[in-house]
DNA sequence: GCCAACGTTGGC
DNA sequence: GCCAACGTTGGC
């Protein structure tokens, strides 16, 4: 199993509406990156992911899964961008913001610090891991 | 294929 | 609101 992060702005899409939608799950779509896309095709069913809330609040919330692996974003004319779908799981217990993962020596080498602007980063277990027990989960 | 100019993202 | 760090575009 892989490991994730999957970056949103909540006035765009938050960790509320995604637990609204736990039946069906809900379509990861508007990615426009290559290296955003390129991770999301390479998630399998059953990945799980944090579930990241970017702008005001910076900080890790909750747990997602893969439910559904990459297909064409149907939103995107230039068919060369995928979606996945993906249902919340729970949410942490504690959420991990950005600046505590920062102060945080172990994680300089972490893609959410090294890389701001990816929208959908792997986690490596190690950090997985790290970021769970800092959540109580 | 290079690179300057421009656009976007997201942390501060 | 600013700006650094990236990405993309388009002229050459």
């Amino acid at each position: 199993m892989k490991y994730w992060l999957l970056k949103t702005e909540p006035k765009e899409w938050s960790w509320n509406q995604q637990t609204r939608f736990n039946n069906k799950g809900a379509e990861w779509s508007g990615v426009r990156n290559y290296q955003a896309a390129k991770n999301l095709r390479n998630m399998k069913k059953g990945d799980k992911c944090f579930f990241y809330h970017t702008g005001k609040e910076k900080s890790i919330i909750g747990i997602v899964t893969v439910i559904k692996e990459a297909f064409l974003d149907r939103s995107d004319k230039t068919k060369k961008f995928v979606s996945v779908i993906v249902r919340a799981l729970y949410p942490l217990k504690r959420e991990v913001s950005l600046h505590e993962i920062k102060k945080n020596k172990d994680f300089k080498d972490f893609p959410l610090v090294k890389q701001s602007r990816l929208s959908v980063m792997k986690v490596d277990l190690k950090y997985w891991k790290k970021i769970c027990k800092m959540g109580k989960v």
